[in-house]
Order: C-alpha cells, then sequence, then structure tokens
RNA sequence: GCUCGUGUAGUGUAGUGGCCCAUCAUGAAGGCCUCUCGAGCCUUCGACCCGGGUUCAAAUCCCGGCACGAGCACCA
C-alpha cells in the first residue's frame, strides 16, 4: 500500500476578489516612531502581495494625531528604508496625511453638504450616553446650513475649542454594534504638527482619514489586524453615503511573542529618553533596526510572516522559530571561529604541530584559519580539569600533556585559542542583557559579519566586540 | 454589559462534505554524518474544544455550550 500524498498550500492563500486586477495595497503605520517587529507583518504580507501579483504597495504615513501620539521627524526618513529593507522594493507610492488635509477637508464638506454628516457639540461624556442608549443627540437634526456653519467655527480660532465640537458620521443610533452609532470623523487639535505646523485645526481621525485616502488611491484590498474589523465596518457605511465601493478586507489575529513583552512606540521613546536603553537599536527592543542590529535577516522575517500566513488566530510563537528560519538564512555565510569565554590557559607539553590551518566552515569553500601555537592556547575554564580533546588538534590531559594528535576516544571536542585578541560578547535576553568577556580567535572579517561561535552560536561582528545573534 | 471574531499535535500551519485512522514546519526523543552544544540526513512522538443535529459520509454544514481575543476613544 502505498501512502497517499497531500497537497499542500505553499505560501500565502490567493487574494480574493481579485477579478484579474493588478491589486493595489497599503501600510499605514503612524510615524510617532520607528517601526517595530508588530509593524513588520503589515509590511511583509502586503508587500509580498504587491510584488507576487504585480500590483503596487503604498506606504502611507497616518500623521494626523498630533496630540496623543505626535509625529516624530526622522521617522519619515526611516520607515521608507525600513519598509525596502524589510520588503526588497521601495514602495511605489509614498502618502503623507498631513499633506493630503485639504483633500479630507474637502470631503467632510460633501459629507456636510450631503447631510450624512453632522457637527455634534455634545460633550464626550453624553455622546457614549447618547450611544448606549440608542438616542439620536439633538445635534443629529441640524439643517445643512447650520452644520456648515458649525463647520467653519470648528475651524475657526475664535470659534469652538478643542473638545466643543466634534464631525460625525450619519449612520443609525439603533445599530446593533454601539461602536458604528454616528461614529467621529474629525476634532479640533491645536497642537502644532511638526510637518504642518499650524495650518490646520480641524483634523481627521483615523477612520475617516483613512477611508478617504483608500478611496482616492484606488486601494483593492486592505490587509489588517482584526482589531480593525470595526473599522471596516465603520468605512463602509461611510462609503455607502458617498456611493463608493468598500475595498476587499482580510484579518489577521493577533500575535504575542514571549520574548518581547508590552512594547509600544511611545514607551519605548520615553525609555530611550531616560536612558533605559540606549537607542532604537538598543538590542533589547522589538525594533525593526535592533533586530537587524542583532542580525536577523529580512528574507527570514518574510518567511516567518509567511508561514504564519493568514489567519485570525490570537497566536503566540516563540522566538525560536524566527531563528530557525534565520539560520537557514545564515549559516552557509558564516564562518566558524572560535570565543574562549572566561579564558583560562592552558600549557602544551609534548609534540603537535604548532602551526596549521583549520576549517572555517565544514560544508562549503571558505578561506581556511590560521593559527600558531607558542606554548599554549585558551580554553573555557568549564572545559579545564579534565583530559579534552582540542578541536582540530589533539587529545590532552587535564595539565595539557598531549597525548595524542589523532583523536583517540571519546573526550569531549573543544574550541581554543591561541593568541587571540581579549573581546566581549554582549547577549540580549528578552530585557536582560548580559555581556561575557574571553578571548576571541584573531580574524579579519568587518563590522557586520555574521559570525558563528563554535560550540556558542551566531553572532555579528561589532566595533566593540560581538554581539549575539542566536544559537 | 453590548457587539464582533476565533477554536486542528508543545508551538504555528494545510485542509471548505468523501482522496484525512488528517499536511508541512518548528519542537522533543533517538540514530547517522561531521574533530562545534552548528549545519545536513534518517526514524519516532504528538492534534480536529465539548455536546447534540443534518448526511450514506463532517475537521469541514447547522444549533447549543465552553474557552480565548478584540471593539464599544474627540488614538492609530
Amino acid at each position: 500500500m502505498e501512502k497517499k500524498v497531500q497537497t499542500r498550500r505553499e505560501g500565502l492563500p490567493e487574494l480574493p476578489n481579485l477579478n484579474s486586477r493588478k491589486p493595489v495595497l497599503r501600510f499605514a503605520p503612524n510615524p510617532n516612531g520607528p517601526l517595530s517587529f508588530g509593524h513588520s507583518r503589515g509590511l511583509v504580507i502586503n508587500g509580498q502581495y504587491a510584488k507576487e501579483l504585480d500590483g503596487e504597495l503604498i506606504l502611507r504615513f497616518d500623521d494626523t494625531d498630533t496630540t496623543v501620539k505626535p509625529p516624530m521627524l526622522e521617522a519619515y526618513d526611516s520607515i521608507p528604508k525600513q519598509q525596502e529593507w524589510l520588503c526588497g522594493f521601495p514602495a511605489h507610492r509614498i502618502v503623507i496625511a498631513s499633506e493630503r488635509m485639504d483633500k479630507y477637508h474637502e470631503y467632510a464638506t460633501k459629507m456636510l453638504e450631503g447631510g450624512f454628516g453632522y457637527v455634534c457639540t455634545c460633550s464626550a461624556e453624553s455622546f457614549r450616553e447618547f450611544r448606549v442608549s440608542k438616542q439620536e443627540c439633538p445635534c443629529r437634526g441640524n439643517s445643512v446650513d447650520e452644520n456648515l456653519e458649525l463647520w467653519r467655527k470648528m475651524n475657526d480660532p475664535e470659534g469652538f475649542q478643542p473638545g466643543e465640537a466634534v464631525l460625525r458620521v450619519k449612520t443609525d443610533m439603533t445599530l446593533k454594534n454601539p461602536a458604528l452609532r454616528d461614529w467621529p470623523a474629525a476634532r479640533i487639535q491645536t497642537n502644532p504638527h511638526p510637518r504642518v505646523g499650524n495650518k490646520w485645526r480641524v483634523w481627521p481621525l483615523l477612520d475617516f482619514q483613512s477611508a478617504i485616502e483608500d478611496y482616492l488611491q484606488g486601494v483593492t484590498h486592505i490587509i489588517r489586524g482584526k482589531d480593525l474589523m470595526d473599522s471596516t465596518r465603520k468605512q463602509t457605511l461611510l462609503y455607502a453615503h458617498f456611493g463608493w465601493d468598500y475595498p476587499e478586507t482580510i484579518y489577521w489575529g493577533r500575535v504575542k511573542v514571549h520574548e518581547f513583552g508590552a512594547f509600544s512606540t511611545s514607551q519605548m521613546k520615553r525609555d530611550i529618553a531616560e536612558g533605559i536603553f540606549d537607542g532604537w537599536d538598543d538590542p533589547r527592543l522589538p525594533t525593526l533596526s535592533a533586530l537587524s542590529r542583532r542580525g536577523i535577516k529580512a528574507d527570514s522575517l518574510r518567511a516567518f510572516w509567511i508561514e504564519l500566513g493568514l489567519t485570525q488566530k490570537d497566536i503566540s510563537v516563540p522566538l525560536s522559530t524566527l531563528y530557525s528560519h534565520n539560520t537557514k538564512a545564515i549559516d552557509a555565510q558564516a564562518p566558524r571561529l572560535a570565543f574562549v569565554r572566561n579564558a583560562y590557559p592552558v600549557k602544551l607539553s609534548g609534540d603537535f604541530p604548532k602551526t596549521g590551518t583549520i576549517s572555517s566552515h565544514s560544508d562549503t569553500e571558505m578561506t581556511p584559519r590560521q593559527y600558531s601555537i607558542d606554548e599554549g592556547v585558551w580554553i573555557e575554564e568549564d572545559d579545564s580539569g579534565k583530559p579534552i580533546r582540542l578541536k582540530d588538534l589533539c587529545d590532552i590531559d587535564s595539565t595539557g600533556n598531549v597525548e595524542s594528535i589523532d583523536r583517540s576516544d571519546k573526550r569531549s571536542v573543544v574550541h581554543w585559542v591561541a593568541g587571540g585578541t581579549p573581546s566581549k560578547l554582549t547577549i540580549a535576553d528578552g530585557q536582560e542583557i548580559t555581556t561575557v568577556e574571553g578571548i576571541l580567535e584573531d580574524h579579519n572579517y568587518p563590522v557586520g559579519t555574521i559570525l558563528q561561535l563554535e560550540r556558542i552560536g551566531y553572532a555579528i561582528v561589532e566595533d566593540d566586540g560581538l554581539l549575539m545573534v542566536h544559537d
């Protein structure tokens, strides 16, 4: 009897409702800081579809909140670079919401003129009561002219102040889902925007800004977290008012990575300012710059997210899954080198080859390492005091007497360094960071080379030592 | 509380009524190879949340539980 072979879908699922179009996708981060691991999912998935289906990827800066999540100017430069690093191609279009404010105002006005939006002067608290009790608020009955006048007052510095008025989309106060009842579309913010200053006073909220921009850009497919499901429903109601068709929408569930605790961009920003972390690329942080510095390849992140796919399940994955992809990406190019932790000197006596070469990689062609032994070698303290085999050299007893050149028994094989240079290995393990002193075999590899430290794991060469990549 | 969503091996994932006593990866255990606790190769372990129903046939459809998650912001 033959074993039945099953066909298994590889890669991302087919994009629904494509109808032989070229898809237009978008990824819309808030530029209140550089990109993190969490953002990489949106970038990888949207980017991958755009690439595979010869479509377009729009990188959009959703920077319409100057109060809670004020934009960070450097992020407008760093995000496109990181996007290109991660996706392997630059975004086809870059859209900056704060530069598109005239459009959002235009459509806000159209909404008021069309009678499906209104300016609400209720307080947030009293509107919450209306929402819960399914009652219409008094402002809902404003005439178009009244609304246009109130809208003018929202935009007038002499008029409403922040919190005194908000623009709402008229849906239906009796909708089953409370989140959808006459949702807010824009509010007044007087903090200056780092890019456009005080040019605008009324700023759209995400659901309105994103909905209008997706329409203007011709987005065909929106792929995003399922926490935004209600956003889709709100925006669909707005699209219906305008007579537009909402893009096809796909969701993914929440991903928790155990090793990355709860990091938020704003919290990281505070902690860096306070000196708890060295910078955005501190190896303890889950930012893309930190991951890249730690030797995680863009290919590995792509493979990781594509493997997780697009299910709506909330999942929890260990970082070792990402590391396993990364090992495949780096192993063939990682020269082997010895780093002796807590170096312990051993004086060798007897006959052994004082100079020679050792392979740098058992599976690939790579320039071999050369060694030259004066009178002794360094081994790890943990390996001392017992008969051992110095890898690729000889068997010795606990005192350093050479017993055999060929491997004579099953004693453990340990790595060693002749000469070498004091160095340190930095290991970031979640929030913990430790440094191990040791002796590193001499080498000429430039900064950025990923090595495999024998019996330890992969590490990347930095200016002032080694940074652990992973086991 | 209301609303929405999800439940396949330890962790992820394939599977949309029969090809499934369920795929692949990772993990764990063992072996081979290799003078690394690396890579590669081989073997083994291990799952359809529970209860009903529809059907000749259900992981797949329906109903009810249960569990978990998210939304109900003048954040994104």
